[in-house]
DNA sequence: TTTATTTAGGATATTTTTCTCCAATTCTAA
DNA sequence: TTAGAATTGGAGAAAAATATCCTAAATAAA
């Protein structure tokens, strides 16, 4: 896809922790449980973003994690990218090696504009946006 | 990306010998320097492609690949899918776990359509097609 | 017929990604 | 202050993707 199953993941904890109701913390073996995803490697996944401030974590009794007001403002493609690196492969579809402006592979145009259109899609909606409306359509079709 | 290196180098090979004039026969080695893929790994995708009869292959001295008029005819989605297996996942790019078009998730419609917009950019086009365009605007730019 | 050349195919190595385990640390509650 | 619950961080196992190596088979030319 266009990101890899770490970003995959920290897209739905980023999106599961959005949802909660205010302050209150989760477990991350919780998350783990509820979006079915590897404890172990979500905790560890959790962990860079407490790191980058997309969460806040409390150890102990009654801990977890909570999303910060960083994560909230700061797009799904902004988090991905802290976690697993650049996401968008500036690449040709059609994989040649030089394709350039100058030099376009035959698909160069057409691919550089659904690269653009699925970079605004990731990139121009906030965290907390997405999370409401999927709140919104939850509550829709309960 | 969308599809993998495998698929890409795949890609990158048929389009080479698409570009080729009739009949001459092209050697693994030869693709994969020119193409600047790794050798032996290449030649075992083109024996793949030659399996599903996408190459003709010929032993010996004086042999090598030529491509076959099932492969450009075919579009670049198929020949990738068949050697590396379904491509476009049809996952949601929020990665949530359900994600259907009765419970579709924030931005299930817009990626539905950048998706199918993809699909069609690498499915309508035959190799042929591509390859000839693409040799026009190696030919410009010279 | 022999030799050199090229693909075919199997085995294996390397790298990257994904996943697991364990001990250390921090915090809460009893 | 102690026990239990939770994250942290390091180490490394497992799986998947990528890359290499070697021998066999086929073919053409010497």
């Amino acid at each position: 896809m266009i990101y890899t199953k770490t970003g995959e993941y920290a897209i739905r904890a980023i999106l599961f922790l959005a949802r909660q109701s205010k302050d209150s913390l989760i477990m991350s073996s919780e998350i783990a449980k509820s979006e079915d995803i590897p404890a172990h490697y979500l905790a560890k996944i959790l962990q860079r973003m407490a790191k980058y401030g997309y969460v806040d974590s409390f150890k102990g009794r009654g801990g977890g994690f909570k999303i910060t007001e960083l994560a909230k403002k700061s797009s799904i493609l902004e988090i991905v990218e802290r976690v697993e690196g650049p996401v968008i492969n500036l690449k040709c579809v059609t994989g040649l090696k030089e394709c350039s402006e100058e030099n376009p592979c035959p698909l160069h145009d057409e691919w550089a504009d659904l690269r653009n259109r699925i970079y605004n899609l990731i990139s121009s909606k906030s965290v907390q946006e997405v999370a409401e409306k999927y709140s919104e359509t939850l509550r829709k079709h309960k």
